[in-house]
DNA sequence: CTCCGTTGTTACCACCTGATGACGCTCAAA
DNA sequence: TTTGAGCGTCATCAGGTGGTAACAACGGAG
C-alpha cells in the first residue's frame, strides 16, 4: 500500500516542522505549503489523501481555502487547526466542510488519533481500486483495465472516469462534470462533454451503441453504474 | 425532507435534557437510551443518523457501544462526549471508529456545528431515496424502481413525480404544478398536465384506471400520497 | 334525462437532444 | 520543422419527447 498523502498548510515553520516530523514518524508522506494560495494549488494539482489545514494564514485564509477545496469537488477530509477561544470560527469551519478541527496547542497523540480516525472513514467510502461489472480503475495507479487488459485512457478521459467512480450511482449534470473535470478556468462548452463521454464510452463500454456503464440522463446529463 | 434522527446515549438526566432540547430546535428527530445496553439496542433497531455517545456509562461502556455499532456493519458517525483531560480515552475511542468527540463542559454551538458536519459528509455519501408504498424514488441517481425493477421515465414525467414527492399529501393546483415542473417560461395551457399525469400514471401506479398514489382533486389538480 | 364543464385517453407530428464523424488547433516530442 | 496525439467545436442525423388537438368518459346541476 502506497503511504498516505498529507498536505499541511501552515505559516508557522516551528509547528509545521514539528507536524512533519511526527507525520513522517507515523508512515505517511506529507506535503506542505506557507500560504494559502501555495496551499490550494497544492490541494488541488497534488490530490492529498488529507489536509492540516491552519486557520489564521497569509495568502487565503484558511476559511477560503477550505472553501475552496470544497467547491472544486475534492472529498479529501479535512482538519482545521486553531488557536484558542476561536469558538465561533470553528463553527464557521465545520459548516463551511472542514471535517474536523484541533485546537493550538494540541496534544500530538490527540492529533494522530484523529487524523487516522478521518483516514480509516474516508477510505472506507472510496477505496483505491473500484471495480464495476469487469472494469477495473486503480486510482491508485491511474490504470483502467478488463480481464487483466489494460485499457488506455488519455489524461482526459481518465480524469472523466475518475470522477464518474467517485460520483457513482448519482445523476450528474454537465455543468458539475465540467466543474470537476475541466475546472472553471476553462471556457468549454458542455457539448465537450458529450463528446468526452462518446469516446470514453468507445473505450470502456463492451457495446458503445448499448451503453451499461454511462448512462445517459435525458435533460441533465449523465450517471456512471455503482 | 424527513428530519433527521439522532440517538442520544448518556446517562446525565440534566445533560441528555439540555443536548435533547437543542437537538429537537435544531430540527433533528431524537430518541435516546440511559445504559450502554439500552443504547446499542436502539441503535441497532432503529438506525439513527448519527449517535452522541456518552463514554462513562452505566452497563456498557461508551467504547464498547461504539465497538459493537461497527462490528455490526452500522456505518452513522459515532460522536463521543468526555469529561475533560482523558486524552488517552480519546484516542482510544477515535481508534475504535468513533467519528468525532467532544470534551464536557461543551460548546452547545460548536456541538451543534460538529453534528451538522457529520451528517453532511455522510449523507454526501448516501443519496436521499424516498419510498412511498412500493415505489421507490431515488433523487440522487434520478431514478424510480418498484420491487427493484426500474421503470423508465422522461424527464418530464420524472421532473413531475418529483415534484409530488416534495409537495406529497397536498392538493396542488396545475398552476403549482405548471410554474414548478414545466418553469414560466414555458407557455403552455393546463390540459398538460393531465395529459402528463395521465401517462405518469400509466407507468408507476399498479393499476392506472384506479390510481392510488396520483390522487385527482375535482375543480383543483392533483395529490400525491404521502 | 339532458346538458355542460371537467378530466382521461389516444394519435399525430414539430422540435429538441444527444451521438458521432470530420476538422482543425495546440502543444510537445523527435 | 515535422509529426502526431489530444481535444474542443461544428454539422449532421436519428430517435425520442412532449404539446396540441380531437374525442371519449364522467359527473353534477337543473
Amino acid at each position: 500500500m502506497k503511504p498516505e498523502l498529507i498536505l499541511v498548510i501552515e505559516d508557522d515553520a516551528a509547528i509545521l516542522f514539528g507536524l512533519r516530523d511526527n507525520l513522517q514518524r507515523a508512515g505517511y508522506e506529507v506535503r506542505s505549503a506557507g500560504d494559502g494560495h501555495q496551499g490550494l494549488e497544492l490541494a488541488r494539482t497534488v490530490r492529498p489523501d488529507l489536509v492540516l489545514l491552519d486557520l489564521m494564514l497569509p495568502g487565503l485564509s484558511g476559511h477560503e481555502v477550505c472553501r475552496r477545496i470544497r467547491v472544486d469537488g475534492l472529498e479529501m477530509p479535512v482538519v482545521m487547526l486553531t488557536a484558542l477561544g476561536e469558538e465561533a470560527q470553528v463553527v464557521r469551519g465545520l459548516n463551511l466542510g472542514a471535517d474536523d478541527y484541533v485546537t493550538k496547542p494540541f496534544g500530538i497523540g490527540e492529533l494522530m488519533a484523529r487524523i487516522a480516525a478521518l483516514l480509516r472513514r474516508h477510505r472506507r467510502v472510496t477505496p483505491d481500486v473500484v471495480t464495476i461489472g469487469s472494469l477495473e480503475v486503480d486510482r491508485g495507479a491511474r490504470r483502467v483495465s478488463r480481464e487483466g487488459v489494460e485499457i488506455e485512457l488519455t489524461p482526459k478521459e481518465y480524469g472523466l472516469l475518475e470522477f464518474f467512480t467517485r460520483k457513482s450511482g448519482r445523476a450528474l449534470t454537465r455543468e458539475q462534470i465540467l466543474d470537476a473535470v475541466w475546472g472553471d478556468s476553462a471556457a468549454v462548452t458542455d457539448r465537450s462533454v458529450d463528446r468526452a463521454v462518446t469516446t470514453l464510452r468507445s473505450k470502456i463500454e463492451e457495446n458503445p451503441n448499448r451503453p451499461t456503464l454511462i448512462q445517459t440522463v435525458p435533460q441533465v446529463g449523465y450517471r456512471f453504474e455503482s
